[in-house]
DNA sequence: TGAATAGTGTCTTTAAGACACTATTCA
DNA sequence: TGAATAGTGTCTTAAAGACACTATTCA
């Protein structure tokens, strides 16, 4: 029968993005098994076939036990596979990234964070699935309301247009921003809610929907 | 030690696309063992970790098995897991799609192909697994070469045209495709070669690279 | 009132789509 | 010459980007 083919080790991994100080960061754990214990690298753990229900439920179970909350955005990234990835075996890891505000990130001392700019030298592949994360995170960028799950509930005009800077790279004009933003309907006002500081009082707004939105066109 | 943990079972199945008498079609396999023996199903299998060196390596190996060559455009495309979908146990499979045209297919009688709108009912999930084949295939073609490798090496302006059409699924404008195709420098004009008929000859094109190329804006 | 941040109006550039036109072949 | 397919020119619409302007707060 097929299906008494030796089977490979399934495992997740996820890349577990934040803003924090307006840099783009990882949250990443320090490995407390071999093989490469003691280093740095993304969260992860194999499959539990008897409580995950499939490898999203397996990846929100990783979450949990790391930042003690479900992430508010939460999507399937690519699997890596193959016999060299891993010591212990022929493996196959189904990646998931995440987005966190850093606010609800905040009051738990041990997460260890890192600038994806300066990420120190990762174990497995984890150094090719972060390109590729953030490959991904750069494109739906462009055209989606994604980077707004990097927010808290409540943010303003100006907050989104430093994250989206953030997560494309690049520097976007402040009133075409606005424009486009407004015109696709991702956020909302909160009625009568400013943040108020040195200056002028900005408009608080909400993402309009909790699911991701595509523009019709890029920013 | 983790890696003692029950493993699901690994497998790979193939959305392998192709363009018969301007319909979209699937290349499907005749189950010959239990579970849904004798149902037309997407081709697939279990990865063979003695033999393949990772999942992409297990896509080829299987649609070799099935059309005999490789297919000219191959892409991971999602990872459907879970521990229903599959009445064998909590299983893993590691879908990619490939794009072949048909003009390679035509001598091998033995392949079952069906029009994407008049599938059959499928087993497993291979139903979702369809759906997101063709939203995956319908988005990439509004911004990038993807149809393109629906056709054979050599083709005219017009059959490009068309295998947009069909894939998009939506009508495009002659004249502002073809002003769109030629300033993305992703075909280009194979000296001196026509293709004759009935009425003017009309240029042939190739591909300029054998990689996907996405386009600055969409079509 | 001036510094700092919030928010708006308008012009230019460029892409996309509509559509009518010309070109070449063969029956 | 007319039917059929190949290929082009040009106008309209709309989006994106640049940039200068006005608005509101507090020190």
């Amino acid at each position: 029968m097929e299906s008494s083919y030796p089977q490979p080790l399934v495992m997740v991994d996820i890349a577990l993005f934040t803003i924090r100080d307006k840099r783009l960061s990882l949250i990443l754990t320090r490995r407390k098994e071999p093989p490469f214990e003691g280093l740095l690298a993304l969260p992860g753990g194999f499959v539990h076939v008897q409580e995950d229900a499939d490898t999203e439920a397996a990846a929100r179970r990783v979450i949990r036990g790391k930042i003690g909350f479900d992430a508010p955005y939460l999507e399937q990234l690519f699997t890596f596979s193959g016999v060299a990835r891993d010591p212990r075996g022929w493996s196959v890891s189904v990646v998931y990234y995440a987005l966190v505000p850093w606010a609800l990130l905040e009051r738990n001392a041990s997460v260890e964070l890192c600038p994806v700019e300066a990420l120190p030298s990762l174990p497995f592949d984890h150094q090719q699935i972060v390109a590729k994360a953030m490959e991904r995170l750069r494109g739906k960028a462009t055209y989606s309301s994604l980077p707004a799950f990097l927010l808290p509930g409540e943010f303003t005009m100006n907050d989104l247009h430093g994250i989206y800077q953030q997560t494309i790279g690049a520097r976007l004009d402040k009133a075409s921003f606005r424009h486009k933003i407004l015109e696709q309907d991702i956020i909302e006002e909160i009625p009568r809610r400013f943040r108020t500081g040195a200056h002028r009082p900005a408009q608080l707004y909400r993402l309009s929907s909790k699911a991701l939105t595509a523009f019709e066109r890029k920013i």
